[in-house]
DNA sequence: TCGGTTCAGAGTATT
DNA sequence: TCTGAACCGA
C-alpha cells in the first residue's frame, strides 16, 4: 500500500483515495492522469473495497485499455483476466456476446468496421435502386452513424423534408440488412447494448450491483450514447470517477461532447472535483505557452499547469518562405539534434493535415534521415487480410452477403456480374442469404457458385477440428488466395501479410488465454474447454442469476474463430512500417494526443491551415458560410494548439511559411493567430518577426477586399484561389462596417489582431494587400504582403508565372491597379 | 476482367 | 498537385 501510493502528489494523493463517490478528474496534459487512474483501481482493490469483478474501466483505444491493464497487474498480484477493462466497443462486444439473445442478436455476429459498413451501405443502395448521387453513401453512413451516437433509431429520427424522410428509410433498411445478415456495425455494438440495458431490468439491475466503481478514461471524448450507456450501468449506485481534460477536447467533429463533463458535475451532484495541474513532462516556458494560448478559449472549466522544473529552453519559432524551406529548415535542426546527441525517435514533427507529411517526407529522404508516418493502412485493413477474414467469416455466418461478395469471384472464378446479379434477384425473392440463394440457381452459373459453396461448406466441415491458426492457415491456402499473391508480382508483401494473421490467431488465442488444441469451430464451452476469459467468464454468473438450475455445458458459446473476428474488427492492429526504428516520427496532431518527445516540431502555423479554414468558417459542418465564424470550431483547433505545445518535454519548434502548395496552387498565408497568442517572453525568434498579422483570406475582411478589385486580365497574377491569405486588414480593421480605404485609427471595439493590424495601417502605407498593382519589368502583380514603414516600407508582390517578390517601394515603381 | 483514363475532391479519426 | 474511385475499351 505505502509503495502503491508513494511519490504521489496532493491532488493525485487526494484523487486516488477518494471515497466511493461520484469524482470528476481536470487532469491537465502530462499531470499523471493515467497512473491516477490505475493506481485509484489498484487502492480500491487492494484495500479490499471492492473485488475485481466489481470495478468497470472504460477508455477509448484498446491501446490505452492495454496500457491500464499493464500497469494494474504491476502494482496488484492480482488476475486482471476477467476484469471489465476496456473500451466502450470492446466491453459492449462483450456484454452482447453474454445476453446475445436478449440483445437479438445471433450467437457469433460479426462485426462490421467503417470499410464494411461503408460497403453495406453501397450495397444497400444498389438493391433498393436508390441513386448514390442524391444519397451519396459516405452522407448516409455519416447520417446513420450520427443518428446511433445520438442513441436515436430510425423511428425517433425527426425528419421534416422529403429528403431526410428517405434518409431515415435507408437507415431503416440498412438496419434490416444488418439484422438479417447477423453483423453489427460500431455505433450499433454502443447502442444495442444501451437498449440492452435500458429494456432488460434484470440485465440492468445484475450489472449495476457488480459495478460498484465505474472509472471513465479521456471523458471529454465520450459522446451522448455512451454518456447514457454510463448512466445506465451507474444507476444502481455505483460510484463514477471520471478523468477527462476539456483543453484536450479535440474529437467533436467525431461526436464527442465536451459539454458531458459538466452535465455530468451536475446531473451526478458531484462533490468531488480535483483538478490535476502540476505537469511533469514540459519544462516552463512550454507550459507558459500552452496556458497563455488557452486563456483565450471562452468555454472552459479552468485549469493553469505548472512545474517546477524550471523554464527551460525558449520556444523557438521559424518563418520560411514556403513550405519546402520549412521542411528545409527541419531537416537541418533536426541534424543538429542528431550531431547533439538526441535519438532521432525523441523527435516529432506534427502537422495539422495528412496532406502536409509529403514535403516534409521529402526532405527527411532526400537528406537520409530515417522517418516513421503514423497512421495509415493498419493490419486488419490490408485488402488481403480482409479477404482471408471474409472466408474466415463466412465459415462462421453463410449470412454474411458482405463478406460473400467479397470473396465469392476473388481470386477469380469466373463469376461475373451478371451471375451475381441472378443471385442476387433469386436471394431477394427468397428472402434469403445470396449463399443459400446458391442453391436454388440452375444454369451455367450455378455450377461455378456451386462450387464456391462447397469450397466454404468443406473447409468449414474439415477445419472444424482444427486449432484457430491451422484452420486459418488451411483457409488461405485453400481458397487460393496464397496461390493468388504467389503467382502476383508485387504480391511477396501481401502474401507475408496473409502468414502475418497465422501468426495473429495464435497470439490472439495466448493473449485470451484459449488453449491452442482447442478445436476453432467448436464452441469453447461445449467442448469443455476453458472459456476465453475475456469475452465469457461471466456468462455462468449471469445465467446463474436468471436460472439458478440451468448448469454452465448448456451455454451457448461462441467459437475461437467467432472471437478472434469481432477481436479483428475492434481492433485493427497497428500500421508496422519502419517501427522499432530510431527514427523521426511524424504524425498529425490529433494522432499525438497523449504521447509526449523530447522534442517537438509544430509546422504549418498559417491561417487557413492551423487554424484550419473549414473550423473557423463552419464548413463544411453547418454549410458553407462564407465570412461566417465559427466561435467553437475556432476554440477547438486552439485546444488542438495546446495539445501540439503539450507534447513536447525540452524543445518546441513553432514554424511556418509564407506560400505553400495547397491542391496545386501556391497559397499565400498569413501566420497562424495562435503564434500572436502566446507570451512573447517565452519565445525565440530564429527569423526576424515581422509586423502584423492580418485577417484571413476568407473573413469578413476578405470579401471586403475584393469586392470592388478589377482581377487583372491575365489570370497568373492573381493570386491563387484564396490566395490573398494576407489579405485585407485595410477593410476588416473598422469591423466591416465601412469598406475600402482605411483611414482613421477607430480601433474602440476592435480584437487584439484587428487592433494590431490598425496601428500598421495608421503608419500610412498607401498599398493594402491583395491591391492589384503594375510593376515596369514584371507586369501585373497582386499585393500579398506588406512589411515595414516609411523609407524601410517593403511591399510583397505575385506576379504569376514571373514569381513572388519582395520589392522595397522606395526603390521600385508601382503602379495601382484598380 | 483487367488496365488505362478521367474526374472530383482534397480536415482531424477511434472503434 | 496528388489521390482514389469510377468508367470504358479490348
Amino acid at each position: 500500500m505505502s509503495t502503491l501510493l508513494a511519490n504521489l502528489n496532493e491532488p493525485q494523493l487526494a484523487a486516488v483515495t477518494l471515497p466511493a463517490e461520484h469524482a470528476l478528474i481536470l487532469a491537465g496534459a502530462g499531470s499523471g492522469k493515467t497512473r491516477v487512474l490505475t493506481t485509484r483501481l489498484a487502492w480500491l482493490i487492494s484495500t479490499g473495497q471492492v473485488g475485481p469483478q466489481g470495478v468497470l474501466a472504460v477508455t477509448f483505444t484498446n491501446k490505452a485499455a492495454r496500457e491500464m491493464l499493464t500497469r494494474l497487474s504491476a502494482m496488484l498480484p492480482v488476475s486482471t483476466r476477467g476484469m471489465w477493462i476496456g473500451t466502450f466497443h470492446g466491453l459492449c462486444n462483450r456484454m452482447l456476446r453474454a445476453h446475445h439473445r436478449d440483445a437479438g442478436l445471433p450467437q457469433s455476429f460479426q462485426i462490421l468496421d467503417s470499410q464494411d459498413q461503408l460497403a453495406a451501405i453501397k450495397r444497400l443502395l444498389k438493391t433498393l435502386n436508390v441513386d448514390d448521387e442524391r444519397f451519396p453513401p459516405r452522407n448516409l453512413q455519416h447520417f446513420i452513424n450520427g443518428a446511433k451516437e445520438e442513441g436515436l433509431r430510425p423511428a425517433q429520427v425527426e425528419a421534416h423534408d422529403d429528403y431526410s424522410r428517405r434518409c431515415v428509410e435507408l437507415y431503416q433498411a440498412y438496419d434490416d440488412q444488418c439484422q438479417r445478415e447477423g453483423v453489427v456495425d460500431f455505433a450499433e455494438l454502443l447502442l444495442r447494448s444501451h437498449d440492452l440495458l435500458e429494456r432488460n431490468q434484470f440485465i440492468r439491475e445484475h450489472y449495476q450491483r457488480r459495478f460498484r466503481h465505474i472509472l471513465v478514461d479521456e471523458f471529454q471524448d465520450t459522446n451522448r450514447l455512451q454518456y447514457r450507456w454510463l448512466g445506465l450501468l451507474a444507476g444502481g449506485g455505483a460510484a463514477v470517477f471520471a478523468v477527462g481534460d476539456d483543453d484536450q477536447s479535440i474529437y467533436a467533429f467525431r461526436g464527442a461532447n465536451v459539454a458531458n463533463m459538466a452535465a455530468f458535475e451536475r446531473e451526478y451532484r458531484v462533490r468531488n472535483l480535483i483538478k490535476l495541474e502540476q505537469n511533469y513532462r514540459s519544462q516552463g516556458n512550454i507550459l507558459a505557452c500552452a496556458n497563455t494560448l488557452i486563456l483565450n478559449n471562452r468555454s472552459r472549466l479552468g485549469k493553469n499547469l505548472w512545474t517546477d522544473s524550471g523554464d527551460g529552453e525558449p520556444v523557438r519559432v521559424h518563418e520560411a518562405l514556403d513550405d519546402r524551406q520549412e521542411a528545409q529548415w527541419l531537416v537541418e535542426e533536426v541534424r543538429g539534434l542528431v550531431r547533439d546527441g538526441w535519438a532521432r525517435s525523441d523527435v516529432a514533427v506534427l502537422y495539422r493535415s495528412n496532406a502536409q507529411s509529403r514535403v516534409i517526407e521529402h526532405a527527411l529522404f532526400s537528406a537520409g534521415l530515417p522517418y516513421r508516418v503514423y497512421g495509415g493502412l493498419r493490419f486488419f485493413e490490408r485488402a488481403e487480410v480482409k479477404h482471408a477474414l471474409a472466408y474466415l467469416r463466412l465459415i462462421e455466418n453463410p449470412a454474411d452477403d458482405g463478406a460473400f461478395l467479397r470473396v465469392v469471384n476473388f481470386p477469380t472464378r469466373g463469376i461475373g456480374a451478371r451471375s451475381l446479379e441472378a443471385l442476387q434477384d433469386s436471394a431477394r425473392g427468397g428472402a434469403s442469404s445470396l449463399f443459400a440463394a446458391v442453391a436454388g440457381l440452375s444454369g451455367a452459373a450455378a455450377a461455378k457458385l456451386t462450387a464456391f459453396t462447397r469450397l466454404i461448406d468443406g473447409l468449414a466441415a474439415e477445419t472444424r477440428r482444427l486449432p484457430l491458426p491451422e484452420l486459418v492457415e488451411q483457409v488461405v491456402e485453400r481458397s487460393g488466395l496464397a496461390a493468388h499473391y504467389l503467382a502476383e508480382k508485387e504480391g511477396q508483401e501481401r502474401l507475408e501479410n496473409l502468414r502475418e494473421l497465422v501468426n495473429a490467431a495464435a497470439a490472439y488465442l495466448a493473449e485470451e488465454g484459449i488453449g491452442q488444441d482447442v478445436p476453432a469451430a467448436v464452441g469453447v464451452a461445449a467442448a469443455a474447454a476453458p472459456l476465453p476469459a475475456n469475452l465469457l467468464a461471466d456468462v455462468p454468473e449471469v445465467l446463474g442469476d436468471a436460472a439458478p438450475e440451468a448448469g454452465g455445458a448448456a451455454l451457448p458459446a461462441m467459437t475461437p474463430l467467432a472471437a478472434f473476428l469481432s477481436h479483428a474488427s475492434l481492433e485493427a492492429g497497428d500500421n508496422q512500417a519502419g517501427e522499432g526504428a530510431d527514427a523521426v516520427q511524424l504524425m498529425t496532431i490529433h494522432a499525438a494526443k497523449g504521447l509526449e518527445f523530447d522534442g517537438v516540431f509544430v509546422t504549418g502555423l498559417e491561417e487557413g491551415l492551423f487554424p484550419h479554414e473549414n473550423a473557423v468558417t463552419g464548413t463544411p459542418r453547418g454549410g458553407v458560410r462564407p465570412g461566417a465564424t465559427d466561435e467553437s470550431g475556432l476554440e477547438e483547433e486552439r485546444r488542438l494548439m495546446y495539445v501540439a505545445i503539450t507534447r513536447a518535454r525540452q524543445r518546441l519548434y513553432l514554424s511556418f511559411a509564407q506560400m505553400r502548395m495547397l491542391h496545386g496552387q501556391t497559397r499565400y498565408s498569413m501566420r497562424s493567430r495562435f503564434l500572436d497568442e502566446l507570451p512573447e517572453g517565452s519565445l525565440k525568434w530564429l527569423t526576424p518577426r515581422t509586423q502584423a498579422r492580418a485577417e484571413p483570406a476568407w473573413s469578413e475582411g476578405y470579401r471586403g477586399a475584393w469586392e470592388g478589385f478589377d482581377a487583372p486580365a491575365r489570370g497568373g497574377a492573381r493570386p491563387a484561389q484564396g490566395g490573398a491569405g494576407a489579405s485585407a486588414w485595410s477593410s476588416s480593421t473598422r469591423g466591416g462596417a465601412a469598406r475600402g480605404r482605411a483611414d482613421n485609427g477607430d480601433t474602440g471595439r476592435l480584437g487584439p489582431h484587428e487592433q494590431r493590424a490598425a496601428q500598421r495601417f495608421d503608419r500610412g502605407i498607401a498599398y493594402r494587400v491583395g491591391q492589384g498593382v503594375m510593376h515596369a519589368r514584371f507586369g501585373e502583380g497582386v499585393i500579398v504582403g506588406i512589411e515595414g514603414s516609411g523609407d524601410d516600407a517593403r511591399v510583397q508582390v505575385d506576379f504569376g508565372r514571373v514569381g513572388v517578390k519582395w520589392l522595397a517601394l522606395s526603390v521600385a515603381k508601382l503602379e495601382t491597379l484598380g
